[in-house]
DNA sequence: CTGTTAGCGCGTTCAC
DNA sequence: GTGAACGCGCTAACAG
């Protein structure tokens, strides 16, 4: 069978399809398809000459574009991060999150294409050939890009997102959480109490948490913590950090404690910035818990940071993410998953105490 | 030309196409299409016709899966890291590569599609459409995934691999940075030196370094690291983490410094190992640098390691992944970058001294 | 400026 | 078991 091969050189060196193989094969392209699917019923020997067809014409196999057109499907799931990767990635709390999020679709078989919100010139949401999407932590201007997600029919969740109509949300107590730990704080005789935040505005500007910022702010989950703190501490106030970092923490801890009545406690939105703040503390010889009380947020272990057990709330980062890659499969299976919302849990460690006092 | 749209009720509640969009626009697809991309010369009274039809039947733009197919492109690269993401992303190396990834796909509009070497039950590499790859510290078990991204003509670069044909690669020092470190070590008079080195196989399998083990492994960078130091300690030896971690490093280095006549001087293949190395020799009440000198690779700024100044290796990483993602962007473009490699320079810190006696 | 004509490469009905 | 035909949704050529 091999003679007129060797006799007339391989004519195409372009790439080949599945008509070409079929063809060398001598048998239809549906017959072929058939025989790469393993779906449908060929005989031994036939997929064997495609098999041996595809060989012969160096065919790699069904072009998973032509697949995605006819299937309707591209196995692809985007996770959109709200920052630039960079950041996104420094905190612990988010590569948590990712990897439930990668472990729950790769069971699936699911790729996990990594976007970041539009505005730091990252690909057009809407022009991926997405089968579902993840939102990570966005904030609402991504209306529009949901708006298109809805029209293609493609399932968003959404993980501690604004809610969003048509947006399943994976939620966090991010508000009863904080105010628990306030609380623990108010009850621990504090009353001068300061916030460090996280990023209020896609700038990640630093400086004073205002009235003004908060309000313009779309930062759910930053609001959220913010409002549990006030609602144990009506009032209070502090400074916006423009990254989760311990070195940010830093920052903020030295402008909050450079004041003559600085704050006997001080609640930040993160273990990293936590971590920075007692820095800041220990570059002036205040001592934590004795002068000053620091609470964190998220319970990731942090390496370095051994003299203290941070108070913190420890929140299910992996469980968010598994969650959220478990929905998506559901929805794409046509199930209807229900929302969920996960708890944290306040751990006392030894960087809360009385006030001084 | 709408009485008849407004005379019969819009029929068709299903997914709307191109085509219908046209037709109800009283145009052809082709002007449709046009109207869309922005290409080609269309009127302006055309495209806003073509613009409300597609509002009143909700059309959220051409599909991408049929964009793909017919440009044959999908506008997705595939990075394929070694590792669990929770594994690779705990090393802040290798976030930083990606970060610099990440930066030049997105300067070109590519999207990044994160996946893993099989086996951990992840897609099938060679099933989605992705227009190239970029394979991360990748073990030669991806041969036959890269025969099919040949046959498909996408382009693959690798970043520190055993070299592949036709894959273009980016590659780092490894065995002469770890030679340049290690003559430091033995400048010092040091001696008797182990390696405390990553992962040697897919399994992650902790244990002593044997010539076994090594033989079999396919981990380039690791094996490339351990050459470096032979070079210098002709039979060095030592143990094997099973991930780079702080961890990882406490217990390797429990192991080395539990023995009689221990080591004066430990090689670590990554900052973190090396900082859990020193973290043991703490607990036993061994001084670094007095009693013990460490070594790290990649020269990342790790919290909490104030009290050292680590002797380490500094590797671009940053740079190796815009490397890599530029030559990604010129390949599909068309164009034939030269391979790459890149310098770690020792950067000699707090954690190496004199052998002692 | 706009319409017509062809496919991109594949999977999926149906008949036989 | 296998083949023939059709269409997924879009866009690149040309023609007018």
């Amino acid at each position: 069978m091999q003679d007129e091969a060797t006799s007339a050189p391989p004519p195409a060196r372009a790439r080949p399809n599945l008509a070409a193989v079929a063809a060398l094969a001598g048998v239809s392209a549906s017959t072929a398809s058939l025989a790469f699917s393993g779906a449908g019923p060929v005989s031994a020997t036939t997929r064997a000459k495609v098999l041996a067809a595809a060989e012969q014409l160096n065919y790699a196999g069904p072009d998973p574009r032509a697949q995605s057109l006819r299937r309707g499907r591209s196995g692809i799931v985007g996770v959109v991060m709200e920052d630039r990767l960079r950041d996104a990635f420094r905190d612990p709390v988010n590569i948590a999150m990712l990897d439930g999020i990668s472990d729950e679709l790769g069971t699936a078989s699911l790729g996990l294409l990594l976007l970041t919100e539009p505005g730091q010139g990252g690909v057009d949401l809407s022009i991926a050939p997405m089968d579902a999407v993840i939102l990570v932590g966005c904030s609402t201007q991504l209306d529009k890009a949901v708006v298109v997600f809805r029209q293609r029919g493609i399932p968003v969740v959404a993980i501690e997102a604004e809610p969003m109509p048509d947006v399943l949300a994976i939620d966090l107590d991010n508000r009863d959480a904080t105010a628990r730990a306030a609380r623990h704080v108010r009850q621990l005789g504090h009353e001068r109490v300061a916030l460090v935040t996280l990023p209020l505005e896609p700038s990640h500007a630093r400086g004073v948490l205002t009235a003004e910022r908060e309000a313009a702010s779309t930062a759910y989950t930053v609001r959220e913590r913010i409002r549990g703190a006030r609602e144990v501490f009506p009032g209070v106030t502090g400074v916006v950090a423009s990254a989760s970092l311990v070195e940010e923490g830093l920052i903020a801890g030295r402008e909050l404690l450079s004041s003559a009545d600085r704050p006997t406690a001080i609640i930040a939105q993160s273990d990293l910035l936590a971590l920075g703040v007692i820095r800041a503390a220990e570059e002036r010889g205040i001592r934590v818990p004795q002068d000053l009380s620091v609470v964190g947020f998220d319970g990731v272990r942090i390496e370095g940071a051994d003299a203290y057990e941070l108070t913190t709330l420890v929140q299910p980062s992996v469980a968010k993410g598994r969650a959220a890659g478990r929905a998506i499969v559901e929805l794409l299976e046509g199930g209807t998953p229900a929302p969920s919302g996960f708890r944290s849990e306040l751990r006392i460690g030894n960087t809360t105490a009385a006030a001084p006092r």
